[in-house]
DNA sequence: CTGCCATTTTACCGGC
DNA sequence: GCCGGTAAAATGGCAG
């Protein structure tokens, strides 16, 4: 048997199936990676642009926090009308 | 040597400080898991009651989330005079 | 009727026993989260006393878990080490 | 003057320039969630696959690490449990 | 038994 | 360069 190839079944699991789908990760994973490192590159240059990065962040912490609110307020909504069969 | 005691040095590290340490926080944590297994209970008490647990929990969340939210806003306020010396 | 009182039925819910309900939850996960915060500080003494915080966790992570499962985690890990040639 | 134009200075800031940077980062973090719920995906089929999840999760993470900080955490790791009997 | 939610843990980023 | 704090990820527990 050849070795890089065949090797179906390793210890009694399909070692190529387990293989792909580790590498689909992993491939997802660093353009994750990248679109953080993205992130933190325009916090510098709004750094440099004279802004705080400390500020901008609770801003947008505070955006998402608000709209997570909503969201919680209109699902609260719904489940008292459900538990009140409205 | 006796076996237990005096195991002060264990591959260069300090075994009995390290093991007080550890007891400490295994007991604090049993501690922690009793009252979640008191909250556990207090919910139980309310479904048999007739209460719909995921409402007090979504109110519980809520009520959470907006005092966080409040600490939030009092932050950025803070910051931002900080930010503008005022 | 006195506002704070006797509001034992609002819409058809027994305000009263939900409210008292809610806060001893409230009160039980203060507690918890204080036992959290004892549980940081021994975490930080061991820092500052020269241990490795990270793999005390794992230590204390071991000790809970019985022979029986730990065994079986590290056969599943060398199994899927095997079959990705690891 | 208009009210949404032209605000490029609102007390003292350039509002629009951070309008403008808070939007890119929102933007980048909304793709990276989408990422991050594509993995979730793939963990998902993995599982439905028959495969362990939390052994792969073991496992990117060792693939990820180099040999030497490897065998640095395994060295401690030895050590700790020798100290402490396990 | 599956999916969801909460908690815990890890990793990152900014400040000193 | 390191430390501390903050945000993201991952694990474990609970409800349905």
């Amino acid at each position: 048997m050849s070795e890089e190839n065949n090797n179906s079944e390793v210890g009694g699991i399909a070692a190529d199936r387990l293989r792909s789908l580790i590498e689909r990760i992993e491939r997802l994973e660093e353009e994750k990676a990248a679109l953080g490192s993205d992130i933190r590159d325009i916090y510098a240059e709004a750094k440099s642009a004279g802004f705080d990065v400390k500020i901008m962040r609770a801003i947008i912490k505070l955006r998402k926090m608000n709209a997570a609110d909503r969201d919680e307020q209109e699902f609260l909504l719904e489940t008292y009308k459900k538990a009140l069969d409205i």
